[in-house]
Parts: structure tokens; sequence; C-alpha cells
RNA sequence: GGUGAGAUGCCCGAGUGGUUAAAGGGGAUGGGCUGUAAACCCAUUGGCUCACGCCUACGAAGGUUCGUAUCCUUCUCUCACCA
């Protein structure tokens, strides 16, 4: 199976601008590279198809380069945005691209024959004096063709926001990006999410009039929900591949939850099985939907690929810890790793034989505003300790509620867990 | 600058002197059903006590009244139309 008709039976292919450029992609090696922008510290999931793909290319042979947007993050593409974007220091962003690098190196290979790279365009960019751009790139955009471009057009009919000549001009410096990795990496393809159509478009035009060399572009698809949410939320925000933002717990379940209608989809995005793979699993997810088995498939590739293999074992231990309902087996230490994202509490070991009423302590932990949620949620059955529901709401703190040496597990509803400890 | 309309609980939105802690909807939370899903059903959604009751609340400050989210005055802000 050639590349491109791997990505194609993935759904990864939004848009090529060559026909041609699957049989080239064959016939021969290609240094292509993908603009990542240097908006935090770390990616997250709505940048992992795009990472995905890179890696596809990789494993057939190609180059990858990871541009950074250090240049082009000071200044913020105006694709997809509805108002000037606040620009950032250069330094932070220099903080960021190392970061992001780390990350990557995960994903890609950074070594061997075909070595991904990571460069940061601002090392270009911020360099070019103002003249000589205006004089040798700028006289070769047409402000009438940028003009009817999607993204500034929006922008022009938005006369709330507007458009500042900086944004305007951006598509121009993305554009550059590819000319300089011609130039110095032999770079010929870009590609990108959908939404990088103009700006890939943009560059090839200006290699082909200033090299007179053809440069190709692919877009990777926006990555969709059945129930139109976006993609790549939770409700605690983004999904970040970094495991100090999103734990990789959540990280795993976020994938579990998903919905059935997605995870065929999803599956050829952000796993590797093959084809007759993923055919298995969607058969197990069709015969017998309420096992999950194909949300877990897709949750374990996802979340290995993301955290490694220890990364994975936590998420499972703590999914069971919370889901499975078993706390007793477990030691402290174990209890303290699971449930180490849960918030907590630390009280004084006397308070157990204070003789004192359980809800009180835990509008004083913050488990509750105020008593009268606390009482609402016992009376509806909500408050467990320990696993065990709590049905009374005169239920007093005693030394019973101590599961291990130390802690004591507060569950209120399904899955929102508090820990008290004990001292 | 002129004229008109409006500011209500997390959000939207009823309510124009007293059974209004304030309809209805959304959201959120809990329960049920389930597959940690969707859909659906039930409950809760200011605080303290929970039994009555008490306190705080309808942009802000004053005032009228036995009593006001509801009437009056001033202020602040928002919106619409006109210049």
């Amino acid at each position: 199976m050639t590349l491109c008709e791997e990505l194609s039976w993935r759904g990864m292919v939004n848009q090529v601008t060559h026909e041609d450029l699957a049989e080239r992609l064959e016939k021969e090696r290609f240094t292509f590279y993908c603009g990542f922008d240097p908006t935090a510290d770390s990616l997250h999931i709505g940048n992992l198809l795009a990472i995905i793909g890179m890696v596809h290319f990789q494993r057939r042979g190609h180059r990858p380069i990871i541009v950074v947007g250090g240049g082009t993050g000071l200044i913020g593409d105006p694709s997809g945005k509805t108002q000037e974007r606040a620009l950032m220091t250069r330094r932070q962003v220099e903080e960021y691209a190392a970061a992001i690098r780390a990350q990557l190196s995960g994903f890609l290979d950074f070594e061997g024959e075909n070595a991904a790279i990571l460069v940061n365009n601002a090392e270009w960019l911020c360099e070019l004096p103002l003249l000589d751009f205006l004089r040798d790139f700028g006289k070769h955009f047409s402000v009438n063709v940028m003009l009817s471009k999607d993204a500034v057009r929006q922008r022009l009919e938005d006369r709330d926001h507007g458009i500042s000549f900086t944004e305007f001009a951006y598509s121009l410096l993305q554009a550059y990006d590819f000319l300089h990795l011609f130039d110095h990496y032999n770079c010929r393809l870009q590609v990108g999410g959908s939404d990088q159509w103009g700006n890939i478009v943009a560059g090839m035009d200006l290699t082909r009039r200033l090299r007179n060399v053809p440069t190709y572009g692919l877009t990777f698809p926006l990555v969709t929900k059945s129930d139109g949410t976006k993609f790549g939320k939770s409700e605690a925000g983004n999904v970040w591949l970094d495991a100090n933002r999103t734990s990789p717990y959540r990280f795993y379940q976020f994938w579990i939850n998903l919905a059935d209608a997605d995870v065929p989809q999803l599956l050829r995005y952000f796993t590797f099985l093959s084809q007759d793979e993923v055919r298995a699993v969607e058969q197990q997810l069709h015969d017998a939907p309420e096992t999950r088995a194909a949300q877990k498939r897709l949750a374990e590739e996802t979340t290995r690929l993301a955290h490694g293999a220890e990364g994975l074992d936590k998420a499972r231990k703590a999914t069971n810890a919370m889901f499975g309902g078993e706390l007793e087996g477990l030691d402290e230490g174990s209890l303290l790793d699971v449930f180490r994202e849960v918030p907590s509490t630390t009280l004084a070991r006397d308070e157990l034989s204070r003789d004192r009423l359980l809800v009180d302590v835990l509008v004083e932990s913050g488990v509750f505003k105020s008593k009268g949620e606390a009482r609402r949620m016992v009376q509806s059955g909500g408050l467990y300790l320990n696993n065990h529901r709590v049905d009374a709401f005169e239920t007093k703190l005693t030394p019973d509620a101590l599961l291990s040496e130390h802690l004591g597990v507060i569950r209120t509803g399904k899955k929102h867990y508090h820990l008290l400890k004990f001292e």
C-alpha cells in the first residue's frame, strides 16, 4: 500500500495541490514540513492529527521538518480567528518552542537517516530586513488575491474586530517559510490542517515564482464529532499532550468517553492499527457496544503513544479504582498514586474522635459549598465514603472513615472524588 | 448631542404594591435506566435551622407605604432609532 493509499483509507487527506503527488511520494524521498504555533508549552489533541500524519510520512522514508512558529507566532495567524490575537514576547515563544520540541520527540524519530528536524522560524524571520522583504517577496503577492481569502474576508466584514496590517501580512511570512525551507533543506511539501490551505498555496506560489520549482501541499481534515461539539475539549478544557496539564488518566478517559459513532473514524486517524485490525474492532463495536472494546482500544493506543506504556498502566489502574468500586484491596501508596490528581484536604487526626458531623467536615474541606448542598447530596444518595453510600445526614466522622492508615476517600456522584488525609 | 427602551437568581426570561425566595426554559448537580454512552424519567438548584422560623436577594443610593422586584427621586451602565 502506498503512503497516499494509506492516508486515504484513513480519511486523512483533505486536499492535495497536485494529483501526481501520490506517485511522486512513492518514487522520491521528500523533505516536508508542518508548522505548529507556540501558543503554550504543550501541544494538544487538536494538533494530534497533524502529528500522526507526519509520522506516517516519516515511516515511509520522508524527512519531517517541524517548524515552530516562533516568528509567525509573534504575529498570529488570522485563519479561523475572529479577533486580533494577543502578541507574545519573543522569549516566551522560545520557551514554548523548546517544550514542544521535547514533546514531539515522543512521536517522531529525531535520529537516523530521515531524522526529523525542528526549526524555529524566528531564526530567519527575525533577521529579515523589511525593505528586502517587500522588494523581493512582497512584490509577488497580489493584494487582490489576499483580500479574497476567506480568513481575511471574514475579518474585513466584521467591523467590530477588523484585521490589522500585521495579521493581514501573515500569510506572506508563512509563504516565506516555505521558500526558506526549500532553499536550505530542499523542502518541497507542506502539510497542515485544512485551515492552512491558503497559506500553503501562498508558499507554493512563491517558491514556484522565485525558484521555478514545483512544490506541493497536502491538508488533513478537521476532526469533528458526531454531536457537533468541538473535538479535543473535555469538561476540564483542552486535552493536552503534556502529562502535567492533562494526566494520563484524564487523557485515557477522554478517549474512553467518546461516542460510539465517532470511534471508527478516530481509530483510523489516531492509531496505527491496520485496516483489518480496525475492521475487527469495529465489528466488536457493532456486536457488543456495551463492552466499549473499541473505545478501550482507541484509548490504549493513543495513551501509549502520548504517555508510554507506563502512563497507560497508570491510567488503567486509576480507571479501575475510580470505576471498579474496589478500593479495599489497595495499599496507601497505590491509593495516593491513583488519586494523585484528585483534590484533597489534610485534617488533624483528632478530628476523627471529636464526634463531628461528616458533612460539616466536608463543607470545611470545600467538598460542598454549604450545608444545604451537602444535605441535598446525602438525601439524593450521591455521597459515598470509601465507596459506601452515606445515607444519613447525621453520620459522624469516626475512625471507621479510614480506608488505610491515613486516608479516607470521599466520592460524590459517579466520578467526583475527594481525598481526606489525616495526620 | 437628541429621543426612546431596558437593567431580575449561573444564563435566558416572566412578573408592575401583599399566598414572590420570585413562573417558565436552559445549564449545572444528584438519582433511576444503561455501556463511565446517547436518549429518556425523577429530584435539587440563596444561606442558617430544617419543623415552624429567621436572614440575604430582583443595577446603586435614597424616599413613599402597614407592606414594595413592583410606586417616586437621583445616579451608574446597556441597548435601539435619529444627528
